[in-house]
This record gives structure tokens, sequence and C-alpha cells, in this order.
DNA sequence: CCTCTTCCATACGGTGTCGTATAGAAGTTA
DNA sequence: TAACTTCTATACGACACCGTATGGAAGAGG
């Protein structure tokens, strides 16, 4: 086999990246080989065309989710609550912003919207899977309901009364962790 | 004064819309105008450039966004919970869209963060001065990140069990509007 | 009716991007 | 070394969009 050079993969990655900073519409095939170092020419030797590369691209994406939701519930603590503070600590990395900008896409894109509810769902599976550990079975729905809204809209939230955003979020986890079936 | 034919407002108008359904590269001076039913003639007499539209229609709609706060807070009950609830009831409106768009617009251009970061103040101090009038400090504060996530993040969540997203929503603000200090 | 303001249509040049075509470089295998 | 696979460079045509320029059209005020 000859060396691969600049193999699909890289292209994807690029993708990825460029998809994080500027949305869809920053995944532009010249800009990405640029990026790589080369023409467009090897390009559309590995894809059809753009929206061939963009389904790649979330092929990949929903593939490394589903992974890494696998792998957050093996390789952490038993303990339910230590596994939800885990997901918290582990949230605001790189990926984070390709959700955000996939997050915004599924609003147009029926596919991409499709896939998006695919994650969604089973990461709400296995938040209600943790809460139905020490909660009643409605109010592990609604505090499913609120961290996972944490999770994702926590990101939005500024700075407030001298506490940084993640003493917010955990101000607010603390409470979506205690005992109790109230408020 | 002659009468106005396509004035400014209906370019902005046409903007937000356009927004709220393709985000900020959607809002296109050619096509607004199609929509329109003129040329881009008219457009280049009212703006200087593109950009200036996109900033006037940043203003109208934080402009709208702090009046709203301002209407919600004086028209609905004095009950705290009653006008949080009121609050749920009418997010899912078509400015939504928009500030859904413009959230994710806000990731790339820093004067659009710092709009939405006024806005996102406004109304977390607003959150804040009803929840502390049946909660405690730190309890009202983590209360508010929880509502302010769920208003913005519940957006997302699939709905579940037969329940619809609404009724989601509405088992996790049951949840938050309890009595109580504990979860 | 004449002029002024306000807006519109049209034509144009320039740029960025897509996708195609084609020739060839660089590594792999026989 | 020859043939084959895997890319890469380059040039091209097409399109969408931006912004400019210019000559009006259409109602308002005199």
């Amino acid at each position: 086999m000859a060396k691969v050079r600049t193999p699909r993969s890289a292209w994807i990655d690029a993708a990825l990246k460029a998809l994080a900073v500027g949305g869809p519409e920053a995944v532009r095939v010249e800009a990405l080989a640029t990026d790589l170092g080369v023409t467009k020419g090897g390009f559309y030797w590995h894809f059809a065309d753009r929206p061939a590369l963009l389904g790649e691209m979330l092929d990949v994406w929903e593939q490394a989710m589903v992974a890494d939701v696998i792998t957050r519930v093996d390789s952490s603590a038993t303990d339910p609550r230590a596994r939800l503070r885990q997901l918290f600590a582990l949230a605001p990395t790189a990926d984070f912003q390709v959700e955000l900008a996939i997050r915004d896409w599924s609003r147009r894109e029926p596919d991409v919207a499709r896939r998006l509810r695919r994650v969604d769902k089973g990461r709400m599976d296995w938040l209600r899977s943790l809460f139905i550990q020490f909660c009643g079975d409605d109010d592990a729905e609604a505090r499913s309901m609120l961290a996972y809204s944490l999770l994702i809209g926590g990101y939005f939230v500024a700075p407030h009364g001298g506490r940084s955003r993640r003493q917010l979020i955990d101000l607010a986890l603390d409470r979506l962790l205690a005992d109790g079936d109230g408020p």
C-alpha cells in the first residue's frame, strides 16, 4: 500500500476544527486545503463533494459521542453522584464547541437534527439511569431534565457576584445531587 | 415627507427573519431584497453596507429584549412563582429562534457576545430577584442558574416516556419552584 | 406643474467558492 | 525498472454575493 499523505481522516479532523470555530459555513474545501498545506486536488479524490465531507464529519462525531458516553460510564467510579460530577467536569472540552455548532446547525438541517436527537437521547437515558438510583421516578425525570439543560445552557450564563461560571454550575449541581424528593 | 416604500425597519425585520432561520450567514442583501420584492438598489441608500445592517439588527433585538423583560415584569401577576411560570410560557415564541441564532453567532463575534451578555445579565438579575422572594441567597442563585439553563437548554431535549417537551419542562419547573432549601 | 426627497432598477467589476479536468509526482509492488 | 495506486498542482467555467454608479420613478411641497 502506498503511504497516505493526506488521508480522509485529516480532512475530517480539519473540518471538525473549522466547524467548531466558524460553524458549517466555515468548512470550505479550499480553506481546509490551505490549512492542511495542500490544494483541493486531493480532496475530490477522497470525497465526492462537500456534502459528502459534511456527512462523514457528522458520522465520526456521532460515533465519538456514543463511544464517549460508554467510556465515561465505564472509567468513572460506580457511585452515581460521582459519575454525574465527572460528566460536568469533562464537559467544557474542545468537543463542546463542536457540539454547540452542531446544535445550531440542527435547527436548519433535519438530518443533523436527527443525529443530534440520537446522542441527546443516549445521554438523557444515561442521566436517568444514574438519578433513578437515588430518586423517585418523576423526580429523576425532572432532575435529568435540569441536569441536561445545565450541561448545555450553563455554558451561556455569565459569572456573577464574585463567582465563576464553574462555581455557579457547581452550586446548581450540588442542588441537583442533594437528597430528598422536594426541591 | 415622501411616503416610505421600503423603510429601514422593513429591511431589519426581514434580516431578523432570515437570521432566525439561517443564521447570520443567511442575511444577504440580495436575498433580503428578493424577499421584499425589490432589488438591492434601495438597500444601499438606507445602509452603508452589510455590517451596518447587522449592527442595527442587533440594536433593535437588544432593545426589544430589555423592553420585553420590563413588559413581562409589569404585566404579569405579582406572585414570583406565577411570574416565573409566565416566563416559561412565553419563551418558545418566534423570537426564541432569533435568540438561538444570536447565541451561536456570539461564539465568533465578540461584539455580539457583549450584547448577549448584557441581556443574559438583565434576565438573570430578574430571575434572582424573583427567587430571592422565597429562597435563601445561595439557593436563589442555584435555582436561577438552573432556571435559566432550563429556559435555554430545555429547547433541545427530546420528548421522552410519553411526555411532551412542554410537560418535561413543567416537571422540572415544578421542582424549581417548590418550597424548601434542600434539593 | 416643478422640484425635491426618497427609493428603485439595472448594469458592472471584483471576490470567494464549488466542482471538473487533466497531467504528473511520489511511493508500492512485481 | 516498469506498471500501478494514491494523491497533488493547476487551470478552468460557473455561480452567488458584495458594493458602486447612474438614471430614473413616485409621491410631497410649493
